[in-house]
DNA sequence: GGCTTGACCACGC
DNA sequence: CGCGTGGCCAAGC
């Protein structure tokens, strides 16, 4: 499209920008959206630049989000009102058939 | 130029 | 989506 997003980094980043609030994207739906296939390179450059971005709405296939950061994205979770599936052993998962933004619908 | 690392995904059990 | 294995892609050295 334009010259302004031709870094990888920031295609993600405009991607996960345009998450509204109450959803979340996996890591190889964000990699597909910009093109590419590469959803490890998306979570390495979410660990460099998602200081500036809603990291907490980009999760993994499974709903679990960053093992690292899970605690922080939870508050978040419940902050934004994304729909999250607790289970019995203590841990939860985000609900991705409620909560999974699709930019092509 | 090539090798290693990495907030991963799809598939099989 | 419980767990293990192989593979794809991009960035860093």
């Amino acid at each position: 499209m334009n010259a302004i997003n031709d870094d990888f980094v920031t295609r993600v980043l405009a991607v996960v920008d345009a998450i509204p609030a109450g959803h979340v994207m996996t890591y190889g739906d964000v990699a597909a959206t910009i093109g590419s296939r590469a959803a490890r390179a998306v979570g390495t450059v979410m660990a460099r630049y998602g200081s500036d971005v809603t990291w907490w709405r980009v999760i993994r296939a499974g709903g679990h989000p960053p093992v690292c950061h899970e605690d922080q994205a939870l508050e978040h979770y419940e902050a934004e009102s994304t729909p999250l599936r607790w289970m019995p052993d203590g841990s939860y998962r985000v609900d991705l058939k409620l909560a999974r933004f699709r930019p092509s619908a």
